[in-house]
RNA sequence: GUCCCUGUGGCUCAGCUGGAUAGAGCAACGGACUUCUAAUCCGUAGGUCGGGGGUUCGAAUCCCUCCGGGGACGCCA
């Protein structure tokens, strides 16, 4: 288990333990606990835990909260924990504990023992299902998808880090009414390419890759479908298109290193009559009612501004009614944590769908939304526009061509999702000091050569699991110790938080502490034992940066 | 008009459930390679956390309000 977790639960349990006995003995009144924290502290100085328990007693102890704490303190046996060096208060009234720096001598050895899973929490027996990308399968994919599909993937990897049993799922929008739309475009493209003199639709799909997809359905159907009845040749036109844009974005995506466990086709929401039957359950329910001709969710008693249509005057479904279908078939499925990655666009949704869930009896807060703002390209200082209308977007097939797969991987989850993100492809692609990606790639590279040059001196590796950790008491060989030891507990938070760039950020920080330990001390050449220690150092550390890219997606290359 | 995101050194951003003296990176300036990769490291300088009010032992963080930037408000998806 995670030495972190084990031994702030053991602190815990001692302060908790200290102020039961000051109850008991009254020297404190307290009628509950409060909800305290044992925290890292941010300044060295201040201990490796801090407790605030002292501070959130002082209303009810009626107390000074130095005066609570030092009584806390006199009611710790004299030796709670081994590990323990000595406990002080500070500041305001925060317990500062401090530990005797043989407390992660244990983790080095089981660090080297576990390799690849290293970073993965216990089981937690629950099963999550991240839905992300699905974009509409009637083009390429953008830089919107592109961050969806960086942003979905790290978040599963990061759930199955923190104890979930995840599925990643891509919702085909393959029915409705942007499929007419993209029909009727195809239909337009192919019969002016085929000789006639139609005009395109005005919404229709004006991009050059729809003008592709006819020049090969021409070149295997040469002019055969003019002549059929319309609905048979936009049926033909619609199903050989749908499959090259879906082949098209499965491949761009496995280029990114995302590959799916399910691909889920709303079509078959419609023909299995799932829409239907759970619009009449709804019905049922009193939540939906008639109007106008159309079919209306009460979403407003659920916190949305308006009703929303769920059937339309004409009898098919909207979006919106397929998603309640779609969502209602994951719980139906056993998952106990459904997450979407949606973009910021698409907001408004967020209370309808969660409203719908819990007018089916779901627990609404079982479906986490994770909404990520826009991105902007730029190249340098110069924002490159991007039109779907006009088909200038870069695509994401682009984007790995121009910058690689691992720069842009690593820039669209660096930043926190709430946050716009400026995509800087000059810089992405930039091999300097400026890009973040090559700080962290380098520093496994620089570790791989570490033992390249120990085999090639004949240092004998076998025995370094066995090494003495004892002997590293350098500061820059303990900070990186310590912060190797975080980083399952790093997942953890970043799964409840739902947030994936606290990994970026995680990585950056182990590198720069490598490269400074890197820049101070030798690992080859010095005593035997402590060399020995070293080298089970690096190993360690080379496995952490390895195990966060992994999670990020990006590649630790062993030279550069 | 309503709703969502956002505003933190010159630039790009962190800041977890309110905690101690607000942190990185880049840019600037000054240093470090005869030894494991200088795509690195070390040091210096730089901040009214958009403005104002409130909540409390304590606010960048929570609440109210105003201002700036982005987005959403369709029988589209």
């Amino acid at each position: 288990m995670n030495p972190i977790l084990m031994i702030r639960d053991s602190i815990y349990t001692v302060i908790s333990s200290a102020l039961e006995k000051a109850r008991e003995t009254g020297k404190l009144t307290y009628q509950t606990l409060p909800e305290f924290v044992i925290e890292v502290p941010r300044e060295k100085g201040h201990g490796d835990f801090a407790c605030n328990v002292a501070m959130l007693m002082a209303r009810e102890a009626r107390m000074a909260p130095r005066k609570i704490a030092e009584i806390i303190l006199e009611m710790i046996d004299d030796h709670p924990l081994e590990a323990i060096d000595k406990i002080e208060v500070a500041g305001a009234g925060f317990i500062n504990i401090f530990l005797d720096r043989s407390w992660l001598y244990p983790l080095p050895a089981r660090i080297y023992q576990m390799g690849d899973r290293y970073g993965y929490n216990e089981s937690l027996g629950l099963k999550a299902q991240v839905e992300f990308v699905s974009a509409n399968p009637t083009g390429n994919l953008h830089m919107g998808n592109a961050r969806g599909g960086a942003i979905g993937d790290t978040m599963a990897n990061i759930l199955a880090r923190a104890g979930y049993q995840v599925e990643r799922e891509f919702y085909v929008n393959d029915a409705g009414n942007q499929i007419e739309i993209f029909a009727d475009s195809l239909e337009a493209r192919y019969l002016q390419r085929t000789g006639q003199n139609v005009p395109f639709p005005e919404n229709g799909y004006a991009g050059q890759d729809v003008v592709e997809t006819v020049k090969n359905i021409i070149a295997t159907y040469k002019k055969t479908l003019v002549d059929l009845p319309q609905e048979e040749r936009r049926q033909i036109l619609v199903d050989y298109a749908l499959k090259e844009k879906l082949a098209y974005i499965k491949d761009s995506l496995q280029r990114f290193g995302i590959s799916y466990d399910v691909w889920f086709n709303e079509q078959t929401l419609h023909d299995s009559g799932k829409i239907n039957e759970v619009i009449d359950l709804l019905k049922q329910k009193g939540y939906i009612y008639e109007e106008a001709g159309a079919w209306w969710f009460k979403s407003t008693m659920f916190g949305d501004e308006k009703d929303e249509v769920v059937i339309r005057s004409n009898g098919l479904p909207t979006y919106f009614g397929a998603d309640i279908a779609y969502h209602k078939d994951k719980f139906e499925r056993g998952f106990d944590r459904v997450i979407n990655v949606w973009g910021a666009d698409h907001h408004g949704h967020v209370s309808r769908i969660k409203g719908a869930m819990q007018a089916l009896d779901y627990n609404p807060d079982s479906l986490d939304i994770l909404l990520m703002q826009l991105v902007r390209l730029y190249r340098g200082k110069k924002m490159v526009r991007m039109s779907k209308r006009t088909g200038t977007t870069v695509s994401l097939d682009e984007l790995i061509d121009e910058v690689g797969r691992d720069a842009a991987r690593f820039f669209f989850v660096m930043r926190s999702p709430d946050s716009h993100l400026d995509f800087d492809l000059d810089l992405a692609k930039e091999e300097s000091q400026d890009n973040p990606v090559y700080y962290v790639q380098y520093a496994h590279a620089r570790i791989c050569s570490i033992f390249r040059q120990a085999e090639a001196a004949q240092v004998s590796l076998g025995d370094i699991a066995s090494a003495d950790p004892a002997l590293l008491v350098e500061e820059e060989e303990s900070l990186l110790l310590r912060k190797i030891a975080d980083f399952p507990e790093e997942n953890v938070i970043a799964a409840r938080t739902m947030a994936p760039h606290r990994i970026a950020r995680y990585v950056l920080d182990l590198a720069g502490l490598f490269h400074s330990f890197y820049n101070h001390h030798r690992v080859l050449g010095v005593d035997p034992e402590l060399q020995a220690a070293r080298l089970l150092l690096m190993y360690i550390t080379r496995i952490t940066i390895k195990n966060s890219l992994d999670v990020l997606g990006v590649n630790a290359p062993e030279r550069m």
